[in-house]
DNA sequence: TGACAAGTACGAAGTCTTTCGTATTTTGCA
DNA sequence: TGCAAAATACGAAAGACTTCGTACTTGTCA
C-alpha cells in the first residue's frame, strides 16, 4: 500500500532526516541536496498530494503548515524491497540479497557487519 | 538505463524463462501465470515498444515474428537493485542488504548459503 | 490602513505506461 | 481463386506522475 513514487521518496528523505518541515524546508533541502531543479509550488502539490495518500501528517494550525513524514523510513524499504522482490525476483528475497551481496561493494567490515547479522539469526527461520 | 516497466519484466520474465518466444507465446504464457487479462494486442504492442528500447530483439525472417530477451535477467536485476538503492537506500548497498536480511523469511540452509557467498568474498573489498 | 511578501489552493499541461480497437497484410486451403 | 484465420501496425484513450502558472488569502509594517 506504501509506494511512494520518486518525487514523494526525495520528499520523504527530507522529513526522514529533518523531521517536521515546512514546505519552504522541504524545497530548500531538495535544492541544496541534489541540482534540485524543482519550483516551490512543485514542492507544495506534492507534500498535498502525499496528505492525501497518507504519506505526510499536516499541521495547519500555524499559517504555515508543517508537514511530517506519516510512514517510517524502515517500513516504506521494507515495502520498496518487498515489491521489487514480487516484480522482478520471482517472490524470493533470498535472491534478491544474493544478488545484491553478489554484485555490491563491501568493505571487509561491512561483511563482518553482514555477518553478525547472520549470527543473530543463526537457526531463526524468522 | 535499462529500468524496464512493471508490464516489461512481466513479459521478460516470461522470454527468461521460455526462451524466444511468439506473440502468442507471451500471451499465453502471462494468461497462465497470472489471471493475466491481458488482451493479445497489448502484448504485441508491449514487444514493439520494448524493441525499440532494446530490451528486446526481434526475428522478422518468418512472418510471425519471434522475439528474444536483449537483456538478461541478472543485469536487469542489478540496475532495478542499484536504482533502489539510488533511490530509496542512500546510495547504499548495504543498507539494502541488512534491510533485505533483517525482514527477509530465511531458512537455515538459506542462511548458509549467504554465509557462503561472505566466505568467497572475504578480505575481497570487491 | 493599505500594499507587499509569503502562503496555500487549484487547474492544466506534458510525459509515460498500459490497454485495446481497428485497419491492413499475409497465408493456407477448400 | 478467393475467403477466413492469424499476424502485424497504428492510433487513441485512460490513468498516474510531475511540473508549474495563476488566483486567492493572510499577515506585517511603514
Amino acid at each position: 500500500m506504501i509506494r511512494p513514487t520518486n518525487a514523494e521518496l526525495a520528499i520523504l528523505g527530507v522529513l526522514w532526516q529533518r523531521g517536521p518541515s515546512t514546505v519552504r524546508d522541504v524545497h530548500e533541502a531538495l535544492r541544496a541536496a541534489r541540482g534540485g531543479v524543482v519550483g516551490y509550488t512543485t514542492v507544495l502539490k506534492l507534500l498535498q498530494i502525499m496528505t492525501e495518500k497518507k504519506l505526510v501528517k499536516r499541521d495547519t494550525r500555524s499559517r504555515t503548515h508543517v508537514y511530517a513524514a506519516a510512514v517510517s523510513e524502515a517500513t516504506t524499504r521494507d515495502h520498496l524491497l518487498s515489491d521489487l522482490v514480487d516484480r522482478a525476483f520471482g517472490g524470493s528475497s533470498l535472491a534478491l540479497v544474493l544478488q545484491a551481496l553478489s554484485t555490491t561493494r563491501a568493505t571487509p567490515a561491512e561483511l563482518e557487519q553482514i555477518r553478525r547479522l547472520l549470527d543473530e539469526r543463526k537457526g531463526d527461520s524468522r
